[in-house]
DNA sequence: GCATGATCATGC
DNA sequence: GCATGATCATGC
């Protein structure tokens, strides 16, 4: 097969089957290039387009191969704790033209002409070792009309634009959405577009299929997916409407009713997610399920007292003091986490002395907030950490700190996370004041009042 | 009553 | 034994 000409599909399916087992440095030498002429500006992408395909890379409006329309896209996984795969990053997409996405249906829209089909090639990304080492060792073709999640993807598409249509092409997050999501594209903040119907400049995006279904699909074609349980089961409903439907089924029951239906007698403190795993009929956690995966959606109770009050902040996994300071804002974890989590809170809210379940709030966090009080949190906390200014005085035994505090942000705070005080992380510099080299584990945490606000419509 | 430091309970 | 979600205890 003579490289560099127009392939069909079949061609295309040939190629990309003989890259299996190879890495890009086998690739070169087959094409003998000379290796030390590389360098990976473009991307691993870029060069399996130009070396296994002999193509250059083409003008961005139209798939990669023409007139077959398929798009090709390189894409890494890794293995992860307990040697699960995972993939390394969302698969992005092309950029969005917000002044003309909108224009058009899905299935006209330049989404839909660039990406309706892709060919994958996966190769495993591992540490410490050198791009070209990297093998390629799955391919497969998705064509999103053959897609099981079709509908879902349509769904979020719809989504997307209609932000846009409303100008708000500004307040887009990859939370939005469920599979489909919009990742920011360019080298920081300050790269804007135009949005046709907002003066305000709206952060350059592009669209993308998130981290977490491209996992899932990793799990699914390379291995490890025999026990993950679906939500949707025999039904035509998207996930929305069955979401639905559970909740208009459980709506104003109490924890005590519930409890009684499911014929579960316990004291555990997670009664309250025993009792959603229960209706939505999975035997699994409700957060290990295929969808709620896919769309990294965690699923979470929330407890509203008579007053209104929420008691508790929200906690995320201690931080390793050394890790903070090696990351900086932009590409954080807990900037990617609040950027790509979806929150499914179930409320429970206490009236006349018993919890009653209120129905769900989807939610995630707003761009807003996040670029403005949780960005100023981590800097405070990461300069907190740099500068071994950890404790402020001690009284009673009891040390006080110069993390941020509640009162002192409106989203969320640092506090204490672990077994007991004594349960701690390495401190990259010892603290000024008392010397201390390691430090009593701390987590981010969002504000129980700012949780508060999510919550008025069930006040 | 709330903010903050501290700790519990469960599952793997 | 640890990670994680959830909750407690105390002083202001």
């Amino acid at each position: 097969m003579k490289k560099g000409r127009l392939y069909n599909r079949q061609e295309i399916e040939v190629i990309s089957k003989s890259a299996i087992g190879k890495t890009m440095n086998d690739i070169l030498k087959e094409e003998l290039v000379s290796i030390g002429d590389i360098d990976n500006k473009g991307g691993l992408g870029q060069l399996i387009e130009q070396y296994l395909f002999g193509i250059q890379t083409n003008n961005e409006s139209e798939p990669d191969f023409m007139p077959a329309g398929i798009e090709l896209k390189v894409t890494p996984y890794k293995k992860i704790k307990g040697g699960k795969l995972s993939a390394k990053e969302r698969l992005v997409l092309n950029i969005i033209n917000y002044m003309e996405e909108w224009k058009n249906d899905f299935r006209h829209s330049h989404f839909w002409m660039k990406n309706n089909t892709i060919q994958l090639l996966w190769y495993l990304w591992e540490p410490n070792k050198d791009f070209k080492d990297f093998k390629i060792t799955h391919e497969k073709l998705m064509e999103l009309v053959q897609s099981e999640d079709i509908k879902q993807i349509e769904n979020d598409w719809n989504y997307i634009v209609s932000k846009i249509k409303e100008g708000k092409a500004h307040e887009l997050s990859e939370a939005d959405t469920m599979y489909l999501g919009t990742c920011t594209k360019g080298v920081n903040s300050s790269s804007t577009r135009e949005q046709p119907f907002s003066d305000i400049k709206a952060m350059q995006r592009a669209f993308c299929f998130k981290n977490s279904y491209m996992t899932q699909m990793v799990r699914k074609i390379i291995g490890d997916y025999s026990d993950v349980e679906k939500v949707l089961k025999g039904t035509n409903n998207t996930f929305n409407e069955y979401v639905n439907n559970v909740i208009e089924k459980y709506k104003g029951k109490t924890q005590k009713e519930l409890m009684k239906e499911f014929s579960i007698d316990s004291k555990a403190k997670n009664i309250n997610s025993m009792l959603i795993s229960r209706m939505f009929n999975v035997t699994s956690k409700l957060a290990d399920t295929e969808e709620f995966q896919k769309a990294n959606i965690i699923p979470k109770t929330i407890r509203i007292e008579e007053s209104g009050r929420i008691k508790e902040s929200i906690s995320f996994p201690s931080f390793k003091f050394n890790e903070i300071i090696e990351q900086e804002w932009e590409t954080c974890d807990l900037r990617e986490e609040l950027e790509t989590t979806k929150y499914m809170f179930f409320v429970f809210k206490k009236e006349k002395g018993e919890y009653v379940f209120k129905g769900i709030k989807l939610w995630n966090m707003p761009e807003t907030d996040i670029e403005t009080s949780v960005m100023e949190m981590w800097k405070k906390t990461y300069n907190t950490i740099l500068n071994g200014n950890i404790v402020r005085y001690i009284k009673d035994g009891k040390r006080k700190t110069n993390f941020v505090g509640m009162s002192e942000n409106e989203v969320c705070h640092v506090r204490p996370h672990g077994r007991d005080s004594r349960d701690t992380f390495k401190l990259p510099v010892a603290d000024k004041l008392t010397g201390a080299t390691e430090y009593t584990k701390q987590c981010f945490w969002i504000n129980s009042n700012y949780i508060k606000g999510i919550f008025e419509e069930f006040n």
